[in-house]
DNA sequence: CAAAATATTTAAGCGCACTTAAATTTTATT
DNA sequence: AATAAAATTTAAGTGCGCTTAAATATTTTG
């Protein structure tokens, strides 16, 4: 792999941080598939530039300027990928690796007049939310996966947690997209697989009956809206 | 300036090739704004892959690899153009660089996306032409500078010779834009300044009388329609 | 047509983002 | 707490696309 510039390391460090805790390098470099010596390398290089902050053998975590550079790629990212998906019709398998390459070279003016076509969204078609001009991230609604729910309880689509071509594309298969609502049917406590009833949109109406496995399930996360 | 990639040479090659003469280093160099060394690196790299003919101390052509290589970027660059401009609403002066940008991060998926969205055309916002999938240049109209019509003679914009912001600013305050009538109503020839009469759109109606210097005139390639 | 001017190439070197291999630090184990 | 295992950093080196300065080839011109 080549040419993995500075704003992916950070949008590496960005994604991969939780509170408390630092981003290591080993991390950094599954993610991005470069060696350790590369990402060490280039953390100096961050730190620096005062992007992050670097403890060596220990990890990093972001500065403000790092952190605001690492927001706005994660905005370019997610509002392509909305425009793709949504303006351009282009499948939810493709939407992601598309918007990486085109996140490097949009001026703010072009993502900014996306932003505006698409009636300035607050997520992205994996249910990711979109930071604002200002970097402000939306809240996010409560979800739980949709392994977690009851039989005869509903919920809607609200995120997806696998960003791998054939997770998506089965997905697709099935119907399921944001805001979806999906009931479960009945459990197997076999193989914990699900029975489920995905509610279409308004213009074809109706409902299709699948079958999924828990790990699918336990990928999509739902908002719980009632019992039945 | 940095990383200017392959293509970008294959697209100056492509560029200013006029049969019968090769493309010279200088001629690059000044294009791609850089070094004359760097040029013949490239070009040895680039004869290295059979891209182009290299004929050292004389210049270069592109070879059949070449040539398909450059006429897809081409067609990416002037695909995303007309996106830019006629389906996002960018103004003209901002198209070119920002084209520039997408033109080497997008799939042919997408592109080919982009083409279908707007109906295949065959010619750009500056009026050059879109090549096909199959690397197809559509033919060109015969066209002439604005600056050779003759008096109450008129003729629709083609195409416009140039990229830079003033110039390209300056057309759409004028109204100017690909397709547009325009009457010559008078010519000075103290300066060769003409008086023009730009017919406005379908909607608005009504036309709008400038005056515009020589040289502008000479980069603004209409296509003769008819004499009154 | 030789000398001067211009264009082009060669040489040496630089910063970047990588690599592999060796050295070092941290963590886990008993 | 010593040692083995794992993680991380350092060291050395590579290819790429650039740079400036020097050498060489081509073109112009008086």
């Amino acid at each position: 792999m080549f040419n993995i510039s500075k704003e992916d390391y950070l949008r590496v460090i960005y994604k991969n941080y939780t509170a408390g805790s630092l981003v290591t390098a080993t991390v950094i470099a599954d993610k991005l598939n470069v060696s350790n010596a590369a990402v060490t390398d280039m953390l100096k290089k961050l730190a620096k530039e005062k992007l992050i902050k670097y403890i060596p053998y220990k990890g990093v975590e972001l500065l403000q300027k790092g952190m605001e550079l690492a927001i706005s790629l994660v905005r370019r990212h997610r509002i392509w990928e909305t425009y793709l998906y949504k303006i351009i019709g282009l499948p939810l398998s493709m939407v992601d690796s598309e918007a990486e390459n085109l996140e490097h070279s949009s001026s703010d003016e072009l993502i900014n007049r996306l932003e505006e076509i698409l009636g300035y969204p607050e997520f992205d078609p994996h249910g990711d939310p979109i930071p604002s001009k200002k970097g402000i991230l939306p809240k996010k609604k409560k979800s739980i996966p949709l392994s977690e729910l009851e039989v005869d309880e509903q919920g809607a689509v609200l995120r997806v947690n696998d960003d791998s071509d054939e997770f998506l594309e089965h997905l697709t298969k099935l119907g399921i997209e944001l805001n979806r609502k999906i009931k479960v049917v009945e459990r197997r406590s076999f193989d914990n697989s699900l029975l489920i009833e995905v509610h279409a949109d308004a213009p074809l109406r109706g409902k299709k009956e699948h079958s999924i496995s828990e790990k699918y399930a336990k990928n999509i996360f739902v908002e719980v809206k009632s019992k039945k």
